[in-house]
DNA sequence: ATAAATTTTCAGTACTATTTGAAACTTTCA
DNA sequence: TGAAAGTTTCAAATAGTACTGAAAATTTAT
């Protein structure tokens, strides 16, 4: 396999990989574009190279702005923006946990807390308690568990974790 | 908010992050259902909770089992089949995880594997070898974690883990 | 201030994923 | 064995999501 084909091999997965987790597949296309670009791109780098449009690339790049996995870069005289990855992976790691943790972790375990207190006596009112609750100390556990690890750095956290379980 | 309303509001809720974490929303909304209810429900009784017809709910009926989140359930005198969801909810996690590091996890891993000898001495080639690399790295640290946990029970894990980080 | 370069927005279009519903198939029982 | 009950399949329809492309807005340079 030659350099062109497993650059493009790898943007393909990313994006595939990306959107099996419910992040969408140009973000994550674009994303692994500049992830194995030596160099900044521009706008018109990442729309040539994906054969995208501008619209979608302008509005993926921002998007991977926001999540800061992608920086904005000046070229001393260049008018056009050009963007960079972060390319330390643990850093990379750290902001999509921290993100995903923010959008879709966090709001669920305010919505099971405000079950806690559902009134009645019939099985389905039992069950529905003791069903939300279990779920309640779930993922509350594991949300304090990431918000932990993305505070001490999700690398040491690995190497911890794994050797606490050799 | 009465039980009613909070039953429906829960599964319209797990559908809706079971969608942000690349898992279809029926098949989380019929998960969600039969997690809070006390008895193992049919086929019908799952298309008429949800208002989805018998090809979906069997469809994804099936997906659960695949999964080892639902089992079927025979009543005697019975000749429908009644499924139940596992209620445990640090087995249904370990199921989880199981599944979607087999999909995901383990296929990415194998493919970055096969990017570690590209040949090049361009900044392109260093640069998506050193990438590939550092993701490979990752991604393997990342599944040997999800296997340990898995094997050991996430429960004792997390707990585990989350005492580490104190 | 003007115009060129660049970025952003967004309505319409294209694409993908999900769902339906009816036919085919299987199982059970009289 | 026949037929009723129940389950599965899958082509077509629908719904949901993402993308395009051109216009509008913004920025920069003279």
């Amino acid at each position: 396999m030659d350099l062109k084909e497993a650059r493009e091999q790898f943007i393909q997965a990313w994006g595939a990989f990306g959107s099996a987790w419910g992040i969408n597949r140009s973000m994550a296309q674009v994303h692994a574009l500049l992830l194995i670009a030596p160099e900044p791109l521009s706008t018109e780098d990442v729309m040539e190279e994906l054969n995208i449009s501008r619209g979608n690339a302008n509005m993926n790049l921002r998007a991977l702005i926001d999540w800061n996995l992608v920086q904005k870069v000046l070229k001393s005289g260049e008018r056009r923006e050009f963007f960079s990855a972060e390319k330390d992976v643990w850093k990379v790691a750290t902001s999509i946990t921290k993100e995903r943790k923010k959008r879709e972790l966090e709001p669920l375990v305010k919505l099971l807390d405000t079950f806690e207190e559902i009134p009645g006596a019939s099985p389905e009112a039992k069950a529905f308690r003791k069903m939300t609750h279990d779920l309640h100390d779930l993922t509350t556990r594991l949300d304090t568990l990431l918000e932990k690890s993305v505070r001490r750095d999700v690398q040491w956290f690995v190497k911890a974790a794994t050797t606490l379980l050799r």
